[in-house]
DNA sequence: TGTACATCAGTGAACGCGCGTTCACTGATGTAC
DNA sequence: TGTACATCAGTGAACGCGCGTTCACTGATGTAC
């Protein structure tokens, strides 16, 4: 819409200019007037749709959690563990920008209804995959287990520091959770 | 030192007021401004020691590298891969700043000499204590599967994410790494 | 013991910059009649 | 079909701020003789 007053979804724009830059150059790197100026609007325009930056950050983690609830809701209904393991894995690695925010809450408001809302919803499919082992851990622990599992391995993959380890991340993924959670004893 | 004019150890005091900076208010609150004003000098004294702010960030990563190494050599000696998981841990929790600036390699000089040392000295002692898991995965593969399990333990302690699921973060991580690695046929 | 001198560490003024936020405004849109 | 009006979205000038970095300087320290 070149030329025009009106932007016609400046919103959506600015979430995805955010998400470009913080994926290229960090949470250091963002500032309003830019993401204005990628969005080709003036630098003012941006507290119309999100008041202020903490504001936008609220919204790119909302955002987030529900990106990531619907990357785990095949494996979830599947009931496969594994499988919503590697989910949050490529979700990770898809959407860099959501991920590092999310887990950022001093960065934004996370007592935002919107931000309980969606987490809440994400919360209950990453728990409820996790079978027992027998012997060993109840379905919950066996979840929180596996949850910092994978948000170690899509972490440390973000940051960089798996890049000589392996080529692809939810190859890489597969293996490790194989590696910690299998028993010797199955087939 | 009181009212002297040389501050007689302005470098130590730098990276201690820097530590606690990111340890309470982030990374993005760090400037060397306020460090210099933390240290009761002119702010343009940071200059002289580490030139420019990304030194003093490359400084804090050397730095953790060689603590996180120091955390890890008894469990190490001992070969015993729980203990050094729980070190870890342990490490991230006692030094969040440090561990946070060392897994955020864009924000520093990852080829510095110091750091490649420190890094290389750590990683050997990362990777020297895992076991092999007879018919599930050989000795390296159980070691980054430690080693993200125990990584993600700490980033989503630190962020804050694991507070209402537990109350101390190292009996959190021993249950943690229990639920994964225990074999159900042991004892 | 005393003097000269080199070296080092910290000063403080100055530079230029990009930022978040506010606000009176104006252009565009759409609804009521 | 046409006019009046309310609402909304974006403008652009202005504010005040803290920042990193540079640089000629000065105070302090310690070494050589």
């Amino acid at each position: 819409v070149a030329g025009s007053y009106h932007h016609g979804n400046l919103r959506r724009a600015l979430l995805d200019a955010a998400a470009d830059v913080i994926a290229a150059q960090g949470l250091g790197a963002l500032s309003l007037r830019d993401l204005a100026g990628r969005a080709g609007v003036s630098h003012g325009a941006p507290a119309h749709h999100f008041g202020d930056k903490t504001g936008l950050l609220t919204a790119l983690a909302a955002e987030g959690y529900r990106l990531l609830g619907e990357a785990l809701t095949e494996a979830s209904a599947a009931g496969d563990f594994l499988e919503a393991g590697l989910s949050y894995v490529r979700f990770a690695v898809a959407h860099p920008a959501h991920f590092q925010v999310m887990f950022s809450p001093q960065l934004y408001r996370a007592d935002d209804p919107d931000v309980v809302d969606a987490r809440a919803r994400t919360d209950a499919q990453l728990y409820g995959t996790a079978p027992e082992r027998p012997g060993v851990a109840g379905p919950r622990d066996v979840a929180i287990a596996g949850w910092c599992l994978v948000h170690g391995v899509a972490t440390l993959w973000l940051a960089g520091n798996l890049r000589d380890t392996a080529d692809d991340p939810i190859e890489l993924a597969r293996r490790v959770a194989v590696s910690a959670f299998r028993d010797p004893g199955a087939a």
